[in-house]
DNA sequence: GTTAGCACTCATGACTTTGGAGTGCTAACA
DNA sequence: TGTTAGCACTCCAAAGTCATGAGTGCTAAC
């Protein structure tokens, strides 16, 4: 168990670490601590807090910085007292999610580059992706003879498109009217069984009325094929080039392997959606991460949900030396009012 | 004029440099120049070369580099002469474009990672940007009693949406009635008209069938105000990192000044939009790019066409010792299926 | 329990040395 | 006149040397 003493010196070298991205000395905290202790005395004290796990040594001589335990131990028990944002950054994150609603894309990007904007890291933002989500359109709008567009419009407001040719020897007009009925066939189903649905009911409805069926088949098929996709949701990212701003960056190798990894949006999306505590808000400090790329950074994220259930993701990746203290409050309130807006949005 | 030899020469140290990024010296050319001189000789030649202002010298003692005006006459005098891909590479191109057609989105997408995996370096696609197109389709989708979503879809197959909410006291179904009637009146008209087309309309057809009719307006008004922003082409980038990989760019400043321009999109368009020559091809090395941050890059685009009008550009940007040889037909190549493509898709 | 004092450690930056790659010039040669 | 061998010279880069200072651990005194 650590002495309150112990707590305020460990709270104070990861400050003034966090701040300036070199080993805090004896002295420095010495100075800087209210309870008038000389040097010494610190030095006592960091001997044990390094002994314990929380600080270690770059070498012999140099400053205490704080392990990863330390890392852990300052988000789990010297945050909660009272860290929160400054009523200015507050009302930054409130007139965020008032103004008038556009595509929820542009919500998600926005969001990504705010968050960068404000904390100097890189920002993730995992779009929302709702599970229940039911057909409310399913069109075929012609171009021209040969070619057209799907549309397929969810319940909740995304859209997704697809330009189709239309294969030779297959009037655009049967395809228009087979479109037509699978709309009306098709209302309110799931999203999920929509492809499987669709091509049932052609099965059914369809297949006498129409010559060169098969052909029709595939192209159907071809145009639902998203399905799955990005039906799971699509990642936004700003600020990737906030990581070339931390010093523990720059060495070029070592940043080119995270932006590299930034670039697979696919895996990111993966170590997004990993969730092993089941909590609101997540750390993941250095090695915690899974992923070995991520072994010098810290992942903090937040979900925000709709009906109880999480939609999406919200994070923000730095070095491990972050500022938690920030950014945890900050993510708490965006993932609030992310959950706010999209609940507004979704349910009825 | 130069001499036979001093060209030969010259070509050999471009080539050499640009594989190697070591300056080079005048006993490796002598050894790999065909015609059996001595390096004391090529020496001689290299003095003069670079005294036309071909050549320079990073330090007295080192070998000599392209300057600014050597890579010009390389890619205009040298390149000239048969080059071109690989049979297998002639191929992969071929097989990029013969997959079926999806999103336009994605095909842009893909070739900017086609692009970047192939040579390296960082690719950028603008995205097809027509400007003749005309209204499809304009139709709102109605989520819920508050929620509806407006679509748009343009004659090239292009579709927009954005999610808007009905305000209070106004009735939903009225709002349907008002786009069919839109959709109606505004079909065919060119894009860039239809946001006041549509405003005309409303007040002439609409006023006095409709309470809140101020109300509707500003809705409408919001819901097309995407018009102009991305319809003038979006930007898709690949390979960003592989900025990462060239020797010229191990300092983290220097890469991050690159990296963070390549955030900015619209900077980025604006600059692949420029179009001094009106050449197909353009090739823009070092400070002949008037932005200040492509200093230490070459950018060398080509754009793609349907109907003779250029609609898109895609490109690569690397360091000014840039693999001028392979980009230079591969772009050829790519912006030729890309047309080819487009044309297909675009033109009955 | 706290602190002053001191010897010790080690990264960092300035300076020097050394090796080697490459040049320019000169003189000899075809 | 063009080509080449030879040589002195330049200058970067890597390695080695050294002084400095920040910070530590330990001990002994308060």
């Amino acid at each position: 168990m650590l002495t309150e003493r112990q707590l305020l010196i460990l709270r104070l070298i990861v400050d003034n670490y966090v701040l300036s991205a070199e080993p805090v000395g004896s002295r420095t905290v010495s100075k800087q601590a209210d309870l008038g202790l000389s040097a010494a005395t610190i030095r006592n004290e960091m001997a044990d807090l390094e002994e314990m796990g929380y600080l270690e040594q770059p070498h012999a001589s140099a400053g205490r910085i704080p392990s990863q335990l330390g890392y852990r131990f300052y988000v789990d028990h010297l945050l909660l007292q009272g860290a929160d944002l400054s009523v200015q950054e507050i009302d930054r994150v409130k007139s965020l999610f008032t103004e008038r609603i556009g595509e929820m894309e542009r919500v998600a990007q926005q969001t990504a580059s705010f968050l960068s904007n404000l904390t100097q890291y890189t920002a993730v933002v995992l779009g929302p992706q709702v599970y229940d989500t039911t057909l409310k359109s399913l069109q075929l709008v012609p171009l021209n003879d040969r070619t057209a567009v799907v549309l397929v419009v969810t319940s909740t407001g995304q859209v997704h498109n697809r330009t189709v040719a239309v294969p030779e020897g297959l009037a655009i007009k049967d395809f228009e009217r087979m479109f037509k009925v699978l709309d009306k066939k098709l209302s309110g189903i799931p999203v999920y069984r929509m492809r499987s649905r669709a091509l049932e009911e052609i099965t059914l409805e369809l297949a006498r009325h129409m010559n060169d069926f098969e052909e029709a088949m595939r192209v159907l098929d071809q145009a639902l094929s998203w399905m799955g996709e990005d039906s799971e949701g699509k990642l936004y990212v700003g600020g990737t080039t906030n990581m070339l701003l931390q010093p523990e960056f720059q060495n070029v190798q070592k940043a080119k392997t995270v932006l590299a990894w930034l670039e697979h949006h696919q895996d990111v999306m993966d170590v997004l959606r990993e969730d092993s505590s089941g909590a609101r808000l997540q750390v993941r400090i250095g090695g915690e991460n899974d992923v070995l790329t991520l072994r010098d950074c810290s992942l903090v994220t937040a979900t925000y949900h709709v009906g109880g259930k999480p939609i999406g993701v919200v994070g923000i990746l730095g070095p491990t030396r972050m500022d938690y203290a920030r950014v945890i409050p900050l993510l708490d309130r965006i993932s609030l009012g992310m959950t706010e807006l999209f609940t507004k949005f979704y349910t009825n």
